[in-house]
DNA sequence: TGTACATCAGTGAACGCGCGTTCACTGATGTAC
DNA sequence: TGTACATCAGTGAACGCGCGTTCACTGATGTAC
């Protein structure tokens, strides 16, 4: 049952200067265990070197506590999950809504394929109580990005200027979490399917900004 | 900063044929305790056993196990949540969107005021890995009295024949879930209202269902 | 009414486990002379 | 070119902790006779 704890290969010891590709390693890898266990509160120190083929006293050549490369990880793993929200919204083209869809499918996408990793980031499971400042900062920052979006729809339309955006993307962010994280912790539940959720919450935004819309006949 | 792991003040035994008290007293006690420590997972057999003033095997004469024991106390807290939304549902007039709103804000109310509670239910942390069955059947019947609300709301205007009653309200659950789960894992984060972003979403609703609603005028 | 006894409620001591962490160490290797 | 040595990367053994759980037990009390 348990997943690898079976002695790892052995690795060879690093030259002399090159120190720091361990701790490039041990990030690598705890990152890579975080998904394969699904859960940060079973990702052990002692797990981890055995997984990399260390003894365990040797993490703390490069991280003074289990805390600290738990926060490294967490760092990483912000950066991409923002770096794949953004590249979505890229590739949407020019209409606002459906960069907004986009995005928000990569959304739902992290969090379904990363679940360990996602509660890692946004329910702070496993985490040490107190949020690093960077965690503030990067959360902010990939809500200041939703609410950009959202406020760009809001312009395609009259309706548009009775919402407040900070308020319709807290809804969004909300409701973006619960789809992910609900199905983690009752996974026996019928659940829709996340994208026709949201992609039918995202509609009734659209038909509130753009009360008349019609499609134009093509001649 | 350990809350009260300070030794109990000498429980006295009870009497011959009461010993089911004991299990009454240890649900009791554990389910306070969860409020007080924030965290399904601080929550200790041996804890629980020095707040109640027993010794720790004692716990043994009345559940299996740990697990059997946070079992029975999240069915507890799920009999409690449900009442707590039906109870608000039916305080709420005729309305079927006030209604709706006044549920929600009991949603919203409960996840505030006792996060680890609301955790252990729709989080399922600290619980074991197998959902139990009655989890599956509470959880479906609090959803399928959301869905009946939703449907309710749908119903009171030609907007809500173009939406999908389940739909609408797994998207409503989710947006609850993320308002309560979110702000307990970002504390530090500048959270809007629950209960305001919870609103301007009905309200949305209300618009979608009946496009063209307008005060009558009172005289 | 008195007494032996089965039952009941609860206990003290201990087990084994995995954990984060500390400590004094080993042995390879680049560098200064 | 040869050699002493400081530095570096990593280790083996152990500590102390809290945990869930097991075991054989104690002592009070209701009940049968």
């Amino acid at each position: 049952m348990t997943p690898d704890t079976q002695a790892a290969p052995a690795r060879t010891r690093n030259r002399r200067g090159e120190g720091g590709l361990l701790r490039e390693d041990l990030l690598v890898t705890a990152s890579r265990m975080l998904d394969e266990l699904g859960d940060a509160e079973l990702l052990s120190l002692r797990g981890l070197a055995a997984e990399v083929g260390i003894a365990a006293p040797s993490i703390y050549r490069h991280f003074p506590d289990k805390a600290s490369l738990l926060v490294a990880v967490v760092e990483r793993s912000f950066v991409e999950f923002d770096a794949a929200m953004r590249a979505a919204r890229d590739g949407g083209g020019d209409d606002a809504f459906g960069r907004l869809r986009l995005a928000c499918h990569a959304y739902l996408r992290f969090g379904r394929e990363r679940p360990a990793h996602y509660r890692f980031l946004f329910s702070g499971l496993g985490l040490p109580q107190e949020a690093p400042e960077f965690m503030r900062e990067s959360g902010r920052s990939a809500f200041d990005t939703l609410v950009g979006m959202v406020e760009d729809c809001l312009a395609t339309g009259p309706g548009g200027a009775d919402l407040d955006g900070f308020t319709v993307a807290t809804e969004l962010w909300a409701m973006l979490h619960g789809l992910v994280d609900l199905p983690i912790g009752n996974p026996g539940f019928p659940w829709a399917s996340d994208e026709a959720v949201n992609d039918a919450a995202l509609a009734r935004l659209r038909s509130s900004v753009k009360p008349r819309a019609r499609r134009r006949r093509t001649t």
